[in-house]
DNA sequence: CTGTTAGCGCTTTCAA
DNA sequence: TTGAAAGCGCTAACAG
């Protein structure tokens, strides 16, 4: 039972009235352009009638504008930017945007891919998280002809509008419980990626630990992201060789795959460590021992790209690129 | 800097040859139609220069085919849902779609109100994870036009492709692990939600219990969804003042969130309850106590779900519904 | 107030 | 082997 579409010059058939005015009320421009209220009525009944669907190829074709807003993450499946995409599919949609999402896994490449698509497909705004060498991704230079949001991280040299967090301040703080805690030696683990926020990140490790009279020099243990578990878990296994007691990571992978090896491994040693984390995911509320950790404010950042990005979509803001840090929060938890 | 974008008539122009030439070219079909090598080649070289890019709108309104696939999923926030939705992005990619998705959060108008943008949007297919009631809502009638493939659920008396888990079975199992262990009175935890999933998972857990000689009658409590933490609380108030000594979850955000509750609540109690939950999220794995849980193949489903969506939409399927049950795999844990 | 019509950029059939 | 032209469904400018 293949039902056929209907569509504009269906309706105006049938009422024997012209498709522009069909379009024209069914577009909520009747009164706009003075269409007499009964001829409305009969449209907007018609068109009920038939169950009409507009053709949105169609009218973006015409218009040039697709209402739909490119977000590109890391990863869809971290649970950090699935509730990011969340959020910004929540703000999308009662600003008349459907989401377009696609998955970089931290490729400039991918990246490169999925950004051509979205070009492609003519979106009206690009919400990206920018990956290592961001710069040099096609699309992502000024010139590009999309409205661009940049969240999460910078991206090299491009002043573009940002969305992000005082990651710098965060990583400072959740160092400082350790170090207040009396923790004497603290290692950070990092990817091996060139990332603004995990820059910022060890820059307040590195700024809490000089604060300490007479302390340690940065320990910086910087992962393979494409071998991540083996790389950690030699580590790790360094860090305690050389006698860390405590242990920052700047992201919640690194801390829940750490977590799981750490009680592994070293099930007996972990009443004497001292872990601290980037990000809140739910297994640090849950896990033994708790997981004291930096909250981003997702929700709010998230909303906040979107509001950018629509404005800019509508050019309300003169062009003005906006550079917006949002306060993340620190969530206490008791140590073993 | 508005670069302006370029067309199949500039590489026309430019080339002095027709648009149809180098729409003929572009898409591949020169050889097809016997078309020139070297002006195969001009064209080409033409639009890399250019940086062509098509556009994908004007192609998808003349062809019919939009090149994306509707997810419809229950909240891409929740990581099975995220995970769910990572998968299915990379099969459709490798297929060439697309993927655009929208959150129902289990409410059949939110639901309605997704698959109407989608049929709007003229997308070729959509993976939808059914809500309650959901036979009612328009565009999962069986006459639709788009193909559909459900994930995760049933629909009510609707014949349609699905891709689901043995809910049964793995309800079955969880069950009888506690009974093995020897606890003797479970409660088991599910929302009021009519779905297909859940309910079979509670029939698994009756049925287990049903195997036991002079064992207990079914305890369910039915969490109301839009207010479930606090209907959580009493409720497990209840199962433990009844002396339930086995908890059953028949999901991941209801095992864990009884999880948080009960170490807040009733730490001690922890050692003498068994509790057991569908879904194998991280927490699992780290918390005090781990979790045996049922984990469910969500790699192969979504694979799957794609594989049978795209077969639909290239009709190579003969109309046949395919209703295909993937097994899931227990995940046992200590208890303490 | 309503009708007519020219495209949006692309694919595809038909003609040359 | 290539060009010309129709038309996908809609919007918006212009005419009446």
């Amino acid at each position: 039972m293949t039902t056929k579409r209907i569509k504009l010059s269906d309706i105006a058939r049938e009422l024997n009235v012209s498709v522009g005015t069909v379009s024209l009320v069914l577009s909520g421009k009747a009164k706009q352009h003075r269409i007499g209220e009964e001829m409305a009525k009969k449209v907007i009944a018609k068109a009920d009638e038939l169950d009409y669907q507009a053709n949105i190829m169609a009218r973006s074709l015409r218009t040039g504008k697709s209402g739909i807003i490119g977000l590109a993450v890391a990863d869809i499946a971290n649970p950090y930017f699935g509730r990011m995409a969340r959020y910004i599919e929540n703000e999308a949609s009662n600003m008349g945007y459907q989401v377009m999402f696609g998955s970089s896994d931290e490729d400039s490449n991918k990246l490169s891919s999925i950004l051509n698509t979205f070009h492609s497909r003519q979106v009206d705004g690009i919400i990206v998280v920018p990956v290592e060498n961001c710069e040099l991704v096609g699309g992502m230079s000024n010139n590009d002809t999309i409205p661009t949001v940049l969240i999460d991280r910078e991206c090299n040299n491009l002043q573009t509008d940002l969305v992000c967090t005082n990651n710098f301040d965060g990583a400072v703080q959740l160092n400082e419980v350790l170090l207040k805690k009396g923790y004497k030696k603290i290692a950070a683990f990092v990817y091996n990626l060139r990332l603004s926020n995990f820059e910022e990140r060890l820059n307040g490790y590195k700024k809490a630990i000089k604060n300490v009279e007479g302390t340690f020099n940065p320990i910086v243990f910087s992962i393979d992201f494409n071998n991540v578990e083996e790389n950690l878990v030699k580590a790790l296994e360094e860090a305690l060789k050389i006698r860390c007691d405590g242990l920052f990571f700047v992201n919640n992978s690194l801390g829940i795959l750490s977590l799981k090896i750490m009680r592994k491994r070293y099930k007996k040693l972990l009443t004497k460590i001292g872990m601290v984390s980037f990000d809140n995911p739910e297994v640090f509320d849950l896990s033994t021992p708790r997981i004291t950790c930096w909250e981003q404010p997702v929700e709010e950042m998230s909303k906040k790209a979107v509001e950018l990005l629509v404005g800019k979509i509508n050019n309300k803001n003169e062009d003005k690129c906006q550079q917006i840090k949002l306060k993340g929060k620190l969530i206490l938890r008791d140590f073993q």
